[in-house]
DNA sequence: CACTCTGTCACGCGATGCGTTACATTTGGG
DNA sequence: CCCAAATGTAACGCATCGCGTGACAGAGTG
């Protein structure tokens, strides 16, 4: 994405307004996307904040459902009942 | 959403096989539904783990452009071309 | 009164994002 | 060819935060 916009990693850490490192270990996959980042890439380039917050989540979560496999078979399922689920998931739609 | 479920927050935090503190401070909102607890609180439930996140996510996202109002305003926009923007909603919409 | 659940505080541990410094490698221009 | 900028990688210290643990006080109930 850096070089479509004529930036080097360099040049869009300074303008970010954050450490070369830093800029470089969220290219390099070896940090997160914090929300702070976020909000700075939306505003550098014009892609919402949520956008890469999605991406880092979808990462984490999948991460975390597999560390805790084991742990997560025992924990008892519960149903819920449909009104509030539907509730629930409307309230989430409204939020998007 | 506990009391529909006929479970304490004691019994629910067994259930979780996490500290009743930990679970308190989710509800309470002084500790965030980190990826781990999502898993855990979509197996119990039923929701969906994203769901939870993406609640957690919009509150970190307000609180860091809060928190980068000043910073953010000193940060160039450049405009990225239409065919890369495109390519990354479409790419984002396939994951969901 | 005794018991349980709950809310709240403080402490320590481990993980993580970030800045800084330092060094090696690669790339492009004089 | 040589030098400078950019890049990749590593290590150190700091601050923050989630989590477990222990402890204490208040509310509700048998």
């Amino acid at each position: 994405m850096l070089p479509e916009l004529g930036l080097t990693v360099t040049q869009a850490a300074q303008e970010l307004a954050i450490a070369r490192q830093t800029l470089h270990r969220v290219l390099a996959g070896t940090a997160a996307v914090t929300p702070e980042m976020a909000a700075r890439l939306a505003r550098l380039c014009g892609i919402s904040a949520h956008f890469w917050l999605d991406l880092q989540l979808a990462h984490d979560l999948w991460h975390a459902q597999r560390a805790l496999a084991d742990t997560l078979d025992r924990i008892p399922a519960h149903a819920l009942p449909d009104t509030l689920k539907t509730d629930i998931l409307a309230c989430h739609a409204r939020t998007l």
